[in-house]
RNA sequence: GGAGGCGUGGUGUAGCUGGCCUAACAUACGUGCCUGUCACGCACGAGAUCGCGGGUUCAAAUCCCGUCGCCUCCGCCA
């Protein structure tokens, strides 16, 4: 029965459609009551979170997408919503009409937005019941994540959960927001595209029309938007889901989402200014919170020498030395050895930890291993002067003090030492200090430390079949300084070229990755020929952007981000999976629809496919 | 492809150096009582072949092997 007396409320999020159901009229959200509405008289609709039985007095937390009130029924009052609230148990779905009254003095839950007031309930309607829930809708603690999976629409109504989606259709809408006020388009792009070869690896989708002939699910619409720029849109975005059929982990999933952007006749500077005006937004508009530009810029080189990273967590210190020049006439042979064959010695220096245990030495120096190091070494400079270590009497007292120097390292400090070639004596180190970062709760919380690396090397050497590729794509310019090298045959001047290419990092998370286009066929040609691709197969692969390319190109650049990522920080999220209603499990299944499942034979047989499988694995059903 | 962690009533955990385990605790669930609870309380009750398979043993939740599921990391992710 909707309530046609008294004050009533309209609904405060809804400027148009207010629910309703058979003639009933909700007012407004459980989590929007407050001492305000005090005297109105209101409709509310939403789950029992928890019924409260104290005999001729039945409390009943009520609770909908933004928060919960307590709903009360007297026995005096209403007999016939007393005795529905009697039955009533949690995950029912009710329709509550009553008055919105102050709570007694000594009856406020302060621990409650709503805890001021509560709702004398008129009449009660049981809308459904429900069987008991497989775990308990509540914030702490959490079920199992695999049941958690099985039934996502019961975790999703914890109000947390609800909180993560609210946050990214928020976010999303504040980049659509913000990059339209900045003249952009959002423009489609197909998901059903071509398979190409490089890159992660491909969903493929066949086609019934053409068999034989499959599609790919597009791993990004990176081909597309370059196309767009020659199309005249000048300044495209997406949000763009993406498919990439790879092992997952904590923060990937093999269909993800980005926010892609790419701009005509722009250029770094430019760019940067406008995706940390977008960041600045996003963050004021989402979070209420305002962040320091502009974002700090920092190359791949000096990154990877400052912190053994290509995505640095620079909301601590811990850097990364080069004590090379220290040990240069070291008599110990680790370091002697390691300089004689071109590598680094490099150090960090944790402080106050001299007086770390053996165990936690040798935690340390097995995640030192685990990224190629050969070992770790550490020196405890004591307090007092003396400096422990096991490899203390193959260094002189020069090289003792030398490499405290260096490091910056004081009494009561330990140093810990790679030497090795460059990479993997600053991978092993950044590695140790993120992990010593932890541990020592250096990691300031609510800190949002923005940076751009930028410069990484245009090439890289992929070790299985022994050729360089491209470190991002094969459209990536180089930079201008590096243009002339690019005929080297040298795999030395190969390694060095860098590229005008760039990642926003925040607080040691790759947040978005793009680049500078070549947009001249002559440094394309040069590019393909650097990558070995002869002209046929380049041809073969992207023809058909090169093809548009020929008809006036204009220069650009772009950028895209991984919007789960995003979100997930915003959230302050371990996993995207957080903030993903419906995400894979790390076998990228679906333990909600039970996908991937087999299909009938007479589907193959349309797409003119057969299974051949190993392992007696049953074909199709 | 590799390494590790976890798997015990519906849920979250304890037990896991083998035996008083006929498996404990909390919570959820059912019934009853209770007019100010909000983690309501009290009483009673029901609920588990300890993921699955095999082995060792007089005896296995506990030890061993295999397997499945979930998670984390390496490889991989232009």
């Amino acid at each position: 029965m909707a309530p046609t007396e008294g004050e009533k409320l309209t609904n405060a999020t809804s400027t148009v459609a207010i629910s309703g159901y058979e003639g009933q009229e909700r007012t407004c959200y459980c989590g929007e009551l407050d001492e305000k509405h005090v005297g109105s008289e209101v409709v509310l609709m939403g789950w029992v979170n928890r019924q409260r039985d104290l005999g001729e007095l039945i409390f009943i937390d009520l609770r909908d997408r933004t928060g919960m009130v307590q709903v009360v029924t007297d026995h005096k009052r209403s007999p016939e919503s007393f005795r529905i609230a009697k039955k009533v148990r949690s995950e029912y779905v009710i329709c509550v009409s009553g008055t919105v009254v102050k709570r007694a003095p000594d009856t406020e839950n302060p621990n409650s937005s709503t805890g001021m007031i509560e709702v004398m309930a008129d009449d009660i309607k049981v809308f459904n019941r429900s069987k008991t829930p497989p775990f308990v809708i509540r914030d702490e603690p959490e079920p199992d994540e695999g049941l958690r999976m099985r039934y996502r629409y019961l975790d999703l109504r914890r109000l947390p959960m609800l909180r993560n989606l609210e946050l990214r259709h928020k976010a999303t809408l504040a980049v659509r927001n913000y990059l339209s006020q900045n003249g952009f388009w959002e423009v489609e792009t197909p998901t059903m595209t071509k398979s190409t070869p490089e890159g992660a690896r491909d969903y493929l989708v066949p086609s019934r029309l053409d068999p034989g002939n499959f599609f790919a699910l597009a791993q990004s619409p990176q081909l597309f938007k370059q196309l767009l720029m020659v199309s005249g849109v000048d300044k495209y975005f997406q949000l763009a889901r993406c498919y990439r059929d790879e092992d997952l982990r904590a923060d990937r999933q093999p269909e993800f989402t980005q926010i892609d952007i790419e701009v005509s006749f722009s250029d770094e500077d430019r760019l940067f200014g406008l995706i940390e005006g977008m960041m600045k937004h996003l963050w004021k508009e989402v979070l209420g919170v305002e962040i320091a530009q502009p974002f700090p810029r920092m190359t791949w080189d000096e990154a990877m020498a400052r912190y053994g990273s290509d995505k640095p967590d620079i909301r601590f210190g811990m850097e990364i030395h080069d004590i090379t020049g220290v040990v240069r006439e070291s008599g110990f042979m680790v370091f002697k050895s390691t300089i004689e064959s071109k590598g680094t010695v490099r150090a960090i220096c944790a402080p106050e930890c001299a007086g770390m245990s053996r165990q936690e030495l040798d935690s340390l120096a097995a995640q030192a291993k685990e990224f190629g190091a050969a070992g770790l070494i550490h020196l405890a400079y004591l307090p007092g002067g003396e400096v422990k270590s096991p490899v203390r009497k193959h260094l002189s007292d020069e090289e003792i003090s030398g490499i405290a120097h260096a490091t910056g390292a004081k009494e009561g400090d330990l140093v810990l030492i790679v030497a090795g070639p460059f990479e993997v004596a600053v991978t092993a180190l950044g590695r140790v200090r993120l992990s010593l970062g932890d541990e020592l709760g250096l990691i300031p919380e609510g800190k949002y430390e923005f940076l751009w690396i930028t410069e990484f090397p245009l090439l890289e050497r992929n070790e299985e079949d022994a050729r360089w590729q491209a470190a991002h794509h094969p459209f990536t310019s180089p930079v201008t300084r590096h243009v002339h090298l690019l005929g080297s045959d040298d795999d030395s001047v190969k390694s060095q070229i860098r590229a005008r290419s760039y990642d926003l990092v925040l607080n040691g998370v790759e947040l978005a990755s793009g680049s500078v286009r070549i947009h001249e066929r002559k440094l394309q040609d040069k590019m393909f020929r650097l990558l070995n691709l002869s002209v046929e197969e380049a041809e073969e692969k992207f023809g058909f952007l090169l093809e548009a390319f020929e008809y006036g190109a204009p220069p650009h650049c772009g950028i895209a981000f991984g919007l789960d990522r995003l979100v997930m920080l915003m959230a302050g999220a371990g996993t995207i999976r957080e903030v993903i209603a419906f995400p894979k499990t790390a076998k990228a299944t679906c333990l909600l629809t039970g996908a991937p499942s087999q299909v009938s034979s007479e589907q193959l047989e349309d797409l003119g496919l057969s299974l051949k499988l190993n392992k007696e694995r049953k074909t199709c059903k």
